[in-house]
DNA sequence: AATGAATGAGCGTTCATTCAT
DNA sequence: AATGAATGAACGCTCATTCAT
């Protein structure tokens, strides 16, 4: 009864919080500078109840990689049933992601990080990754609104929407990045993020309609 | 004298050695998991002597990153003084990216890897960034051709040509970094590299015409 | 009443089914290699229940011992009053150690074991050595044997009959061991271990006669 | 020249320093229960000075044991050429046994061990075992002096030499565990160990006679 | 009585860095 | 200048034991 579900609700609870300060420690130090200790610590657990809730440290990995993406998706998925157009819905799947960004800072990196440079580096088979990484992926509805797009005669088709989603996407990625990880050249250059996120959609929308 | 210059250059040379040694090792293995011991062995020196030309790993990384800026500034820097048009100098430096990655995949990983996410993992000042990594960035090249796109009306003048200069690079250097990094998706895609870097090209520099 | 000794029947039940389950583990796996995990599983119970019964894991391999011991005992119980002569009980009891040898191995493998080298090497008070392990000692008998023996003038007196009969017992564990543990050897000496025992015993029996 | 022989006898005293203070933790903790810490402090060296010279704790254990087998069969080895008759010679062998296990107690437990019962919970292939710890074991040795004593019509030849010696060789073992390890036994059975010795030899030799 | 979550000391091994030669 | 032996702080992970429920 009752006790049952609170002990297994104080146990997602654990698991929330070891990821929490998996998260944290992960993205301010990088995985293989992160150690089990670290997160053990902030989590205020001991490194040995770590090891009950997830196999290994890249169980781990995957486990906060996994959540940022779920959360991500949770923040984007009411447009796609939103009666705008696929360069509107573009629009505003973009600015979600950047108020994402804003909210869940390091969700975001996350997500750069898992989808970005070092995936091949890590231990995982191909069918990890599909399952894991890409099976709930938000490039999955940013091909679905490019074939709207298509059909609505607001994109070009003469190239495959797979292609430009995936393009799209890469390419959006890489500014949060830029934003994100070198605020120092904004600064630099006198530039503020959202001038920065307003221009490239400028830019890419404007490169991808028909 | 001679014999002053004989040393010195047998100085540089076993530098150049080192730097070429770590290269083949930290792109094979990744920075984390290479030893200073695999790189000695490759070099042929003792692990001791690497530290009388770096003063640690990390600024073998950095060494190893400059080096592949030089290398890659080289090769496009012919196109500086073309006498193509702006769009025509994009086109161009762009495809000579893509032939340096093709013939250097070692050190186009070395750019993206400095220039790209794990930046501020890295234990650098601000300073030492400035100075060895973007002191002689590829990106200052397309600033410059940007700004001479917009002196000849062809790109759009209502974003800063900076702004647009770093955008550009960063979504080449994430485009590139999704065709080297994660061929299976290509494949899954049924789709060539070359057709996607064109479309990339085809995109973005529709995307910035004036 | 019922009730109570229901309870007291069902403890030792549950004793008893973990010393079987600690058995199965520590002979497969070696003592130091088995965990309390390994062993609460195999006993379908939980691993803090163990430390109910047991106070300790090496209380635990005490108990797996001791076991072993008694059921030793109970089978070469009867040759005590058998009417034959002393050096035919030895023969008798040596046989019966071999019959039990290959239909309990793991229990017998416990006794050498405890009997034998690492027990120096283990937590134990000199008096529990004593009170558990040697108190029911098979080798209690064998004295007995040796004493019928000199009595009947079968045996050598020269040697005093503790020191014969711990001598047997030891050459005795030291073949069990051999066979048991190295049976590699055996088949590369074209040997059967009912041959090696038997030509230990024809070689012991005729050692020890006046 | 003299510099570098110094070098050489130096890294030879170094691993012979690692060896000593292996067999002594060894064989008061257990191998298992040993750590590389309790050898490295023991050898007043870095735990990481240890896998300089050894890659493994097993590769360790396989060196103590194969030191202590090499020393023994210097010490017995001038037995071989006397010009004892077979029994003799087996009684020399054995004393020279027990004055090495005196003077050199932690190998001659080394020796036990390895010979003994751990040995197949230990990760060695049967190619390591033969080649490292039976290619020159004590028992070859004996073989040769009980062949010899076949010829000299001095030993039994009903039973095959090989048989006879390996029996005769676990048989000594095991009382030399029995006096070594088991010394309150002794007091309690108020035997000297020497005198255990003499009564094992006198039972033995009786028992092999033709 | 029974559980199982939590602990934390400890393990074998690695490796960037130092330093005597 | 060059070596390579030595270091020691980490690392990911394990597991006997405890204790609140």
């Amino acid at each position: 009864m009752g006790i049952q579900e609170r002990k297994e609700r104080e146990k997602q609870q654990r698991k929330e919080k070891i990821i929490q300060a998996a998260e944290k420690v992960f993205f301010s130090k990088g995985f293989d500078r992160s150690t089990m200790d670290d997160i053990a610590e902030l989590a205020e657990l001991s490194k040995g109840t770590l090891y009950l809730y997830f196999k290994s440290k890249e169980d781990l990995r995957l486990a906060v990689a996994h959540k940022a993406i779920l959360l991500l998706n949770s923040v984007t998925e009411g447009i796609k049933t939103m009666k705008e157009n696929a360069l509107e819905k573009l629009l505003s799947m973009g600015r979600a992601c950047i108020e994402f960004s804003n909210n869940y800072p390091n969700q975001m990196k996350s997500i750069m990080f898992l989808e970005g440079f070092e995936l091949l580096q890590v231990s995982l088979s191909a069918r990890e990754i599909k399952e894991v990484i890409y099976r709930d992926s938000p490039v999955g509805m940013v091909v679905q609104i490019v074939e709207q797009g298509v059909r609505e005669q607001l994109i070009r088709d003469d190239i495959p929407p797979t292609v430009i989603a995936h393009t799209l996407w890469m390419q959006f990625l890489s500014i949060v990045q830029f934003v994100t990880m070198k605020p120092a050249f904004l600064e630099m250059l006198d530039l503020s993020p959202s001038s920065v996120y307003e221009s490239h959609f400028e830019l890419v929308i404007n490169g991808i309609k028909s």
